[in-house]
DNA sequence: AAGCAAAACTAACAACTGTTAGTGGAAGAA
DNA sequence: TTCTTCCACTAACAGTTGTTAGTTTTGCTT
C-alpha cells in the first residue's frame, strides 16, 4: 500500500494545479487539456490520477467544507459570550481560507458547476453552516451583546459576502496575517466604522 | 431610422435573456443554442440581433458601470458629512443593483470573461469607483467621524463585498424595499453589530 | 535481471462550441 | 403591387470539449 502514498502525492499535484487553473478562468472555462499543459503532460494522461474533471471539483469543494466546519465546532465549544464567539468565529474562517486560498476561491465560486446530487448536497452542507453562524448572532441580540433592532438574516449574509470575497482581493504576500487580518475584519463588523461617541 | 428601435427592442429581449442565463450557468456554460433556446429560436438566428456572444457580455457589464458611476456622481455632489455621503453612496449602489439584479449578478460574476481590451477597461473604471469610496471613508476619518483605526482598503473591500453579494441572495418577490435595505445595510456597516456601551 | 506498478503516451470518439452564408417569409410603406 | 426591413430558417464550417482504449516508458523492489 505503499503507492498509495505517492499515487496521493501526484494526485493531489494535480488537483492543486487544477485549484489554480479554476480560480483563473472558472470552471467552465477551463479544458483539461490547459491544465494537462499546466502540468507537462497530455490531457490523457490526467485520467490515470482522477476519474473525471468533477471529481476534482468535488474534491476542492467537500474538503474545504470540511475544514470550514471543523473550525467552526471548535468555535462552539467554548464558552465565551456571543460576540467573543462571532469573533472567533470569524478568524477561524478567516484561517482556513488562508490556509488555501486558492481552493477557498473555486470553493466560493465554482461550486455552482457541481451536479446533483453532489450540489444539493454541497448547498446543504453551506446553509447549515451560515445557521450556526445566525444562531451566534441571535443569542447575542437576547443577551444584549448586540443591538436588537438588526436584522439577523441580512447580517449574516453581510458576514459572509465580507468573508467570501476575501480570496478575490487578499494576497498571500501581504504584511497582514491571516489571523490579524481576521481580527480586523471582527472589529469592524461588530463595531462598525463609527467612532463610539 | 425606424428600425433601430424595433430592432433595440428586440435585441434588448435578447440581452436579458443572455442576462438570466448567464447569471445561472455561468457565461462560458452558457451556450448559444441554450440562449436560443429560451427564446424559442435557432442559434444562428440570434446573430440576427447581436455580433457575438461577447458583445452580450460587453453590454451588460459596461452598461451597469455606467449606472453605477452616474449614481454615485450625484452623491458626491452633495454637500453632506462623510458618514452621511457613505451612507447616501451605498443606498444608490444598492438601488442601482435592485433595478435589475440579474444583470447586477453578471456584471459581478462574469465580467472576468471579458478579452481584452474590454477587460481592462472594465478594471479601470472598477478600481475608480472603488477609489472614490475609498477617498470618502479617508474623508471621514480625517474629519473626525470615522474611528483613526481602521484600515481603510480593508473597509473598502468590506463594503463592496458585501454590496456586490446582494444579488446572489435578495430575491426581488422579498418584502423589504431597495431603499430600505440599503439603509440597513449602511446602518450595519457604519455602526456595527455591538450595542453601544 | 526480472517483475511490477505508476504514470506517461498515441489515436481516436462523439458531442458540442461560436459563427457564417445564404434563403425565405411576414409586415408595413411606397 | 413592389420594395424594404426585420426576423427567422437550414446547412454547414472548423475547432474544442471530456473521455476511452490500448500501449509504452519509467523507476523502484526483489
Amino acid at each position: 500500500m505503499a503507492e498509495a502514498l505517492s499515487n496521493l502525492s501526484r494526485k493531489e499535484q494535480v488537483i492543486r494545479k487544477a485549484a489554480e487553473l479554476f480560480k483563473e478562468k472558472g470552471y467552465s472555462a477551463a479544458s483539461m487539456r490547459d491544465l494537462a499543459q499546466k502540468l507537462g503532460i497530455e490531457a490523457a494522461s490526467l485520467y490515470s490520477h482522477i476519474k473525471s474533471k468533477e471529481e476534482i471539483l468535488r474534491t476542492l469543494c467537500f474538503d474545504m467544507a470540511t475544514d470550514f466546519r471543523a473550525s467552526l465546532s471548535e468555535v462552539e465549544k467554548k464558552k465565551v459570550t456571543a460576540s467573543e464567539k462571532l469573533r472567533l468565529g470569524i478568524i477561524g474562517h478567516v484561517q482556513v481560507m488562508a490556509r488555501d486560498l486558492t481552493a477557498s476561491a473555486v470553493f466560493m465560486n465554482e461550486h455552482r458547476h457541481l451536479s446533483q446530487p453532489y450540489l444539493r448536497d454541497f448547498l446543504l452542507l453551506r446553509i447549515n453552516y451560515i445557521n450556526r453562524f445566525k444562531t451566534i448572532i441571535e443569542d447575542g441580540i437576547s443577551s444584549g451583546d448586540f443591538r436588537k433592532d438588526i436584522d439577523t438574516k441580512l447580517s449574516v449574509m453581510t458576514l459572509f459576502s465580507s468573508l467570501n470575497w476575501m480570496p478575490a482581493w487578499f494576497s498571500p504576500d501581504s504584511t497582514i496575517e491571516p489571523e490579524k487580518l481576521g481580527q480586523q475584519l471582527a472589529d469592524m463588523l461588530i463595531n462598525g466604522l463609527k467612532q463610539n461617541r
